[in-house]
DNA sequence: AAAATCAATGTAAACGTTTACATTTTATAA
DNA sequence: TTATAAAATGTAAACGTTTACATTGATTTT
């Protein structure tokens, strides 16, 4: 490349990259040359110099969620604003993926990782965090080392069941998941706060567990029906919980929202696709995206960062009154 | 590193590869250097001097496709079993992404592309196929350059609009997109034929255009709807056209299967989520992840290629009796 | 006309690997 | 013993950039 030009190597960069003097002539020169041999300055070259990629990587465990998939959009639209490009990186759940997908980026591939779920113990989240950096946005952990962006899963559900209640509702289904996330952890805290604070007390049997998906939503609550617990709404922490629930009284002719009413959450498609439409908690994707990235951009070029809690939003839809 | 375990580079090099000979003893030290350091080679290092990177890009428009997510999350799990990671970029229909994301993978970033979709002519899909392997998968451009993995989409609609005629109908409104692909005009095709050799004659009145979704297909139905062209079935290209169409219908108080029977297409979680269940073509997604990331090592070998035509299935569910 | 300044460009080191080749050490054979 | 072979390890070049520094040549100042 330096040949076609008759420069050298130092010339042909500092015309790239319009950095330092160099004559017109030579730039065309140079410019020509380029255009010529479709050249294309070799990535790790460059990165192995300057020890930086531009990139940041997305790290999550599905693709499959929606919700997800914008809340990245988002990020992905406002790094490009910023010089940045994003790589998504899906672990399914596995661990050994994660594993590898976070050794690309310490050893180098990224210049940073925006998590929106993993399964790194705190330690790990820690540890991660002092290698490169790190923001986690939507689920988190807390961790002193590692920022997060996210909403109130706790003030959240409280209003989701305090709509219920409003409603008159008082047996209430909690369809949640068994797992330690704090989203799940929040929700469920907010669930029985909205019942303390109504005078409505809080009953064992009333929470079930699920998966967060269609197909084993339609089969748990199916079960759940066949105990015969009495209850006359419901409030899931997925969407597609909710939408599976739903599918099930629908067979048994109970009516939603007269008999039953339900709450679901995330605001993803299947909550405006199913008949009825389904009222839900949503978050603000693109503030999550946004914020995390600038709190990404914030650690690498070595400014304060802060945790950021944004607002939900219920929105009202046909499964409730 | 190399000081840590007193060793030269080349012998860290070698015990790390497992590549030429050493004592037990300084293999040990090195291994405990690298313990210690908790060191990871440099991935940039490597890659300059070798020259691949074991990573593959899977380029697609959009992650909110169930049916794509599905189909990558294949090709990860064949690639990995290949010793080969897989990293996901989304392009968003924007045609700048779209160009950095492959500059990413001429640069030298990944061994390889696996285009799911993209906005590249048929003369960019060639000369890219020049420049680093490629393939594409599910939709394509026919060059004689790049090979494709895909199903026979004309006789995937030929089937589908078969089993209504079957049924007994005759006025079948083909619900389809206004753009090139070559499923769609491959599924034009298969519904043109199909109606032709049960010598139903074609009527464009009945060809309507959308845009996949489901929020564009309930205002573009109703439209349809307002116009009162007599129809009695829909072939619709995606399922989500099929189920925003057959919400109006329910508005409208007309019934699926009884007045209006409805196949969709691509077997996404709409189709079985809404009410009725929607009948649809499903394509093998995990074949042709499969074969995509086959078709792909066999380039990155200088193996012999081929296009690979996979089979569908007509899935039956309710909205067809 | 000599000295000083400045613009344009080249030189070479550095980034962290891999690997052909050279060198050293150790073991074996004569 | 010494010569030879084999094993272990080191040396140095190469990959493609960036950039501090050096060099060249032209222009300006004295």
């Amino acid at each position: 490349m330096a040949k076609e030009a008759g420069v050298s190597v130092a010339t042909v960069s500092r015309v790239i990259n319009k950095k330092g003097v160099c004559s017109k002539d030579t730039e065309q020169a140079v410019l020509s040359a380029v255009e010529k041999l479709g050249y294309k300055p070799n990535l790790f070259g460059k990165a192995l110099r300057r020890s930086e990629t531009k990139i940041i990587m997305v790290l999550l465990s599905s693709l499959a969620n929606t919700f997800c998939s914008s809340v990245i959009r988002s990020i992905d639209r406002i790094a490009g604003m910023h010089g940045y490009y994003t790589m998504v990186c899906a672990t399914e759940g596995i661990k050994e993926k994660e594993e590898y997908y976070i050794n690309f980026a310490t050893n180098g591939l990224f210049d940073g990782i925006i998590i929106l779920n993993s399964s790194l113990s705190k330690a790990e989240m820690s540890s991660l965090s002092k290698t490169i950096p790190v923001v986690q946005c939507n689920e988190y952990i807390d961790t002193k080392d590692t920022p997060y962006v996210s909403i109130d899963n706790t003030k959240a559900a409280y209003d989701a069941v305090s709509l219920l209640i409003s409603n008159g509702r008082r047996r209430i289904v909690f369809y949640t998941a068994d797992n330690n996330l704090v989203s799940t952890k929040g929700r469920f805290d907010g669930y029985k706060s909205a019942l303390d604070d109504n005078g409505i007390p809080f009953d064992e049997k009333l929470v079930i567990y699920g998966n967060y998906g269609y197909r084993n939503a339609v089969t748990g609550f199916s079960d759940f029906l066949d105990q015969g617990i009495e209850f006359d709404s419901i409030f899931a922490i997925s969407d597609r919980m909710a939408a599976g629930a739903m599918s099930v009284l629908g067979e048994r002719g109970i009516r939603v929202p007269e008999d039953v009413e339900i709450v679901g959450f995330d605001n993803t498609d299947i909550s405006y696709t199913s008949t009825p439409k389904i009222t839900t908690v949503a978050q603000p994707h693109h503030d999550l995206g946004e914020n995390a990235f600038c709190q990404l951009e914030n650690i690498i070029s070595g400014r304060h960062t802060a945790n950021v809690i944004l607002s939900h939003r219920i929105v009202r839809r046909d499964s409730t009154k």
